[in-house]
RNA sequence: GGAGAGUUGCCAGAGCGGUUGAAUGGGACGGUCUCGAAAACCGUUGUAUCCUUACGGGUACCCAGGGUUCGAAUCCCUGACUCUCCGCCA
């Protein structure tokens, strides 16, 4: 959420923003009606004290044993309007926080402008496209040979993008998983946590995915609960309404969990095996600094995804996003993309965020700051890694040419 | 799912519908005392927002949301959570 102080003092640099990342908040009537509100709010305040003082006069005269019917009945009248006024203001209110709900993160300075990913920007490349003396498969082609997966059945009793990993691929696909929480835990230093994978609309609504994104997200209507699209959005809001001693920072945590995605509107795109689906297994990095720290904080996320996609000798690059592929949250984000050589396109594996003080202000994220005063903090968070799209990375780069896969070679790493 | 009890400031814990933003105790911070420390004593100690250069002042907040009332931490309703008991169950 966006400070309506900050935008009333910026708004042409928010209108900039909101225009850079395709979104379509509409700033003035915002403004506009926060002025109103706080026209309505000094009315009402001003009513709230002659009311404050006359209920004091009516005490001590009560007290002395005298006569206020007169007070009492100018009083009534006011207390009609008192009630009328602040009926007016808390449907202000609410109206004034739903429409800054709808106003999107700002760009990082510094962040390439554009309206979509061909404004991306490559930063890193890292390792080289291997080289095969045979026609290299994809991975699906290389699971089904091997046994590793069965999407027909998922299909079957679930629908498609609910995946089967069987017996190699499904031991495959556990141990990648408790390798890179243990890399995490170990190497970079988190806490892990386990998490719920069903939150609450409060929840949802702390990291942002609500309400921009309700048609992504599964619903279970009767509880009124959604599944996560991402460990984020339970373990970012672990801390919301809390203010957190100064000393606790930086507080680092990681999180296996399935993760959800309805992928509204991206049926046909890139559906072919494990490219895209509505559930997958993520281990996901979270942080909450200081202010001061979160740039830093950024650039070694980056790198502690990237020592993952380096363990198993993985080609990647690493995109810095234009402002028009950013997510709602996000003010400056980075994109791990690995190379799949069976698939023969670069696939996103990571993507690592800073949210600045965005998602802290939704959710009521502070720390004790060195003055004593309670302060938003800033939050990260990152994939490291998703499993799916690692998993045909991984195939794909080991795979023999008799159609197999040096699976032992993939233990090693992880040994 | 059923029955009951509870939810107050950093913590514990009072609180009659009116001078209670909230007693009291603890903690923390500052001071006196001391060579220093402890003890004792004194003082300070919530958040948000608005007005004000400042000093200072206003408003709101005692789980959340409604209601009653001139006035609600205090009464009524709904919901969330915690605890106890019963039922069911991995």
């Amino acid at each position: 959420m966006i400070d309506i102080r900050f935008i009333n003092a910026n708004h042409k640099l928010v209108k900039a923003a909101v225009q850079n990342k395709n979104e379509k908040a509409d700033i003035d009537s915002i403004m506009a009606l926060d002025e109103e509100r706080r026209g309505l709010q000094f009315v009402f305040e001003n009513l709230r004290k002659l009311q404050n003082q006359a209920s004091q006069e009516i005490a001590s005269i009560k007290r002395a044993k005298g006569d206020a019917s007169q007070l009492l009945q100018e009083m009534g009248e006011m207390a009609a309007e008192v009630k009328n006024l602040n009926q007016k203001l808390a449907e202000i209110n609410q109206r004034l926080e739903a429409m800054l709900l709808g106003v999107p993160n700002i760009p990082a300075a510094g962040v390439p402008v554009g309206k979509d990913e061909s404004a991306n920007r490559v930063v890193k490349s890292w390792g080289e496209k291997p080289e095969f003396d045979f026609e290299a498969k994809d991975h699906l082609t290389i699971a089904e040979a091997n046994d590793l997966l069965d999407l027909p059945r998922g299909a079957k009793i679930s629908g498609s993008g609910f995946p089967v990993y069987k017996g190699l691929g499904a031991q495959l696909e556990r141990a990648l998983i408790n390798f890179m929480l243990n890399y995490h835990i170990h190497h970079h230093h988190y806490t892990e946590v386990s998490v719920p994978l069903l939150v609450n609309r409060q929840t949802m609504i702390g990291t942002g995915q609500l309400p921009k994104l309700e048609d992504d997200m599964y619903h279970v209507d009767l509880d009124d609960l959604f599944l996560i699209p991402t460990a984020e959005v339970p373990v970012t809001n672990l801390y919301a309404n809390e203010v957190l001693p100064g000393d606790s920072l930086p507080i680092k945590h990681v999180a296996y969990s399935a993760c959800f995605r309805r992928e509204a509107g991206s049926y046909g795109k890139d559906t072919r095996g494990l490219q895209r689906l509505h559930q997958f297994n993520k281990v996901e990095i979270v942080r909450f600094v200081k202010p001061e720290e979160s740039q830093q904080a950024l650039d070694e996320m980056v790198q502690e995804a990237e020592r993952i996609l380096q363990a198993f000798g993985l080609h990647y690059r690493v995109v810095e996003l234009a402002t028009g592929d950013l997510s709602f949250a996000s003010e400056h984000t980075y994109d791990l993309e690995v190379w799949a050589p069976g698939t023969g396109r670069y696939l996103e594996v990571s993507s690592v965020s800073c949210f600045g003080d965005f998602q802290a202000r939704r959710a009521g994220i502070r720390y004790r700051a060195a003055d004593g005063k309670p302060a938003f903090l800033h939050t990260l968070n990152g994939s490291g890694l998703a499993t799916p799209r690692l998993m045909i990375a991984i195939l794909e780069h080991y795979q023999k040419q008799d159609g197999g896969v040096h699976f032992k070679d993939i233990l090693k790493v992880m040994l």
